[in-house]
DNA sequence: AATGAATGAGGCTTCATTCAT
DNA sequence: TATGAATGAAGCCTCATTCAT
């Protein structure tokens, strides 16, 4: 039986996750040694083990964390009834959250879990899951407007929502090599690409 | 005068390089220790030393490798005449190089690098450059098809080369995590999509 | 707050140093391989770097221990009033201490940092700075013995307190290569050189 | 039977010995690497390997050569009729060699080789043998002296020549460390004391 | 005789994790 | 619960020496 709270429990995990997020983002997973975790946590090596198992843990929780904020953005952006209005509004949320530093330092965070997850098959187990959902809520939004006319339905409503997210990992990754990189430049002409590609009438002639 | 000849030199590195590919595409880079590279290389330890100055810079060696690659299969796509033939080559070549098993293993490696890019000022600034050159050649062809009249012309040239290069990027990190992700659907799909954006007759409406 | 107290600290550093005396004095600097260092001070590898930064912090500190020793030889020499007998205590001070075997193990040690000094910068300013104090001491006291008319004047004291430290020097490599060396010997007829050399009537003739 | 003469065969090996004097004087003789010797020798590993064993027995033979240098100056120095000059020679003929650029290198070799010799039963008896002859050669000198009613005889002449070489020894450490210390002053008043140790008159008193 | 590429044991150091306090 | 000193396996790299040419 714990001594402490819960909840004292869950701010310790959270301090040692932030403390993590930090330094993963910073130098990534290999070359962020547990030292410099508990270093940023201002925590000891031993709390850290009351924790967590390991650093192994501490990577597959952050992994598992971030598929909840992928699959809010989305979820905000499709609340809406207009497929063009949703579709915005999804395009934007994503938009606005490249711009906030803090979202900055987990996109990062976010690539070196990418390429973990070639090699962590819990990790990769994570992120697929952390992408089905998204692609799930995407395609059926497309599907949806497709059945109700709303979109043209020459095209895989699968394949569409991949695209979409090929499009925003993309960009992720852009930013992430250059800050420079102009976000609503892209964001402008990706919009201008979607609805040429999902309005109806261009579907005539697809 | 050197007791082998250059050709020896250059097949001992391509050996050492092989080598180096395979660990990290499988292991990820800093997973993988010079020991596996060794073994896998079947040279000793000291060998490689002689090859290269240590680990990093085998490292950036493959990360400078990459965009020879990549501009290779941009330049003969766009060795076409017409724009959408230029376009579905391009797209095709792609296509062709993603189902390719030897060419899989370089784009694992290919992400490991990415990731890298966060924390490796070196692997950032080889990064840049192999996708510098790609966008130039991209956004230069869209643009001279939009001056030609073949493209609508509302259409920032640069940002649609970032798309398409985030597309692939998007659709590699797909495939990476998932080898079942069905390459032909999304290229089809991806092709309907920038048909669509890019002719000049949904221009007029969009 | 540490865990430990400093003492303890103090004591571990100790148990470090005295470690690597023992091997260093026995293999010299180079032959001595950490391994050697860790077996001896019956540590683990991480607890030295946990009190030292590396091989060469270890060297330097030792290199820097070893001139409170060769003061405090000198200060208890010179505490005499009398200078003949002040050089003599300083003389007999130092025989004893090259016929202790712990000594005896701190001068080979020393003969491996003079060695080291001449390709170690940081060594080198140590063993100067060691040598220039005991030089000082020595040359203030023949220059005072001078100035209260007790030694012959046409002596540069500088030059004086320079042979003195040198049969020192000199002594303790002949002891070194062959421990059969007769120190008592060596030590009367030095003792009868330096009193025919300071002593005033001599200093008629010189 | 060799291909080439004898005469190239020492050619050779004087040419490894040389680098290996230059570099063993400028880095120690640990710090150096059978590399460096090649680069300086400007021939081949392999080509060191036909003339020599090995770095040990390349440091062996710079050792037993050492002492050759020694004898000459001191027989040089004794190869007078008359003590005073003979040892006024003997400080001069060492005096000059100090100042001598290619005697310093070989003098900073011979530190890193009493420091050697502590740990290697080959080199120390090198060293010693290397002692022997000289001291030898100098305590006779001031027997005969002695004998001859040139010197005082209550000293212990092999103590008087172990003195005298422990003062060449120790200026040579002093000049090692700090070349700006002065050989002439240091050699003026060495002299000044030898001769007042070792003339009758002062005998008469000590 | 000469070359220099290759070997592989061994050196220094880091770091995830444990455990006595 | 919390600490942080301690562990020791494993990582990267060097270097004296050998051997095919």
């Amino acid at each position: 039986m714990p001594k402490v709270s819960e909840a004292h429990r869950h701010n310790r995990r959270r301090q040692i996750l932030d403390a993590a997020i930090e330094c993963f983002a910073r130098h990534g997973l290999q070359r962020t040694s547990m030292e410099d975790i508990i270093r940023e946590s201002r925590l000891s090596a031993g709390a850290i083990y009351l924790y967590f198992q390991g650093k192994d843990q501490i990577i597959e929780r952050l992994a598992d964390e971030r598929h909840y904020r992928e699959k809010q953005l989305i979820q905000q952006g499709l609340a809406q009834q207009d497929w063009t209005k949703s579709f915005g509004h999804l395009v934007r949320n994503f938009y606005v959250s490249l711009e906030n530093p803090a979202e900055q330092k987990e996109r990062r965070l976010g690539i070196h879990l990418w390429a973990e997850a070639l090699c962590n098959p819990k990790v990769l187990r994570l992120i697929r899951r952390g992408l089905d959902q998204p692609r799930e809520l995407l395609s059926q939004a497309i599907a949806e407007a497709q059945a109700d006319g709303r979109l043209r339905k020459d095209i895989d409503s699968i394949a569409a929502a991949r695209i979409l997210i090929a499009m925003f990992h993309g960009l992720i990754l852009q930013r992430a090599w250059d800050d420079r990189t102009d976000i609503e430049c892209f964001v402008k002409a990706a919009q201008a690409m979607t609805d040429s590609y999902f309005s109806i009438s261009s579907g005539g002639r697809g």
